[in-house]
DNA sequence: ATAAAACATATTAAATTAGTATATTTTTGT
DNA sequence: ACAAAAATATACTAATTTAATATGTTTTAT
């Protein structure tokens, strides 16, 4: 039951790309450092945001990703399921005709909601906003 | 974020001692044939719930597996966790100390208590009624 | 005694995960 | 025009996890 790593850096990933939102294209190199990512790994992941869309790439040199839309319109599941697919505790939906995995399904079901209730409700602002109260320290 | 075919064949055995929960123990061999699930692989699974004490076994000929408490008495959580670990989305309870790493924990924190109020919530008395409510057709 | 059952341990095959490695393409700055 | 910097693409690998299977042993009722 277990988010994967890819899954955790794509949204430390979006986070910085949040973070480092000026006009400016965020170079990857940049967000591994910052993040302790290797670079390579991370092209992987920004890879599968750009191509659900999440990001748009400038190419070339000064080249990098920009967010492809404000940070308030991403919710932490649908960053997640970009890399993850779909957050169901269970493949198939479930479909196990048994009485027992009938029974079950209903568990996964209410599961399912649950999560998806947390994990939509959480927007890529809100772990900006959160982000820059813990750094307040700092802005003095 | 997939809960193992090894819980959800847990919380199916759990449920089948539920549904044969008279006086006389349960064969692993019948509820393997009953839930079409290998013998030998039940075995394992049923191990770790008598680890965890959920079950009682009975040795010997004639012997098998009863429920070591009454169906209200187990919640869905205590039945998976015996054999999937804690349900925390991150292992490690998400100790990553980046910037980008507390801020995560925040949404970890939140999902593992969505999971868990959900899986709390649910006990194996409500999976035997909804299978009874399920079977009803059958018993007039 | 013997058969039926739990119990124990080792092995395996496939899938997944978490990366590395290598090369190509595109674009900018000089 | 050219070099450097960046994205893009693809292939590979090593470790771990998962889902079993296999082989035996111990215990107990009949």
């Amino acid at each position: 039951m277990r988010i994967s790593t890819k899954g955790r850096n794509a949204l430390k990933l979006m986070l910085d790309l949040a973070i480092y939102n000026n006009g400016e294209p965020v170079k990857i190199k940049d967000i591994a450092n910052r993040q302790e990512i290797s670079e390579k790994y991370l092209e992987q992941i920004v890879a599968s945001l750009n191509k659900a869309g999440l990001v748009n790439s400038i190419r070339g040199a000064r080249g990098g990703y920009v967010l492809a839309k404000k940070p308030e319109d991403y919710t932490v599941g649908e960053i997640l399921k970009s890399i993850e697919g779909c957050m169901s505790p269970v493949e198939d939906c479930g479909n196990d005709a048994t009485p027992a995995g009938q029974v079950s399904r209903i568990v996964w079901e209410r599961l399912e909601e649950a999560i998806n209730g947390v994990l939509e409700g959480i927007t890529l602002a809100d772990l900006l906003d959160w982000y820059n109260d813990m750094n307040i320290d700092y802005c003095i």
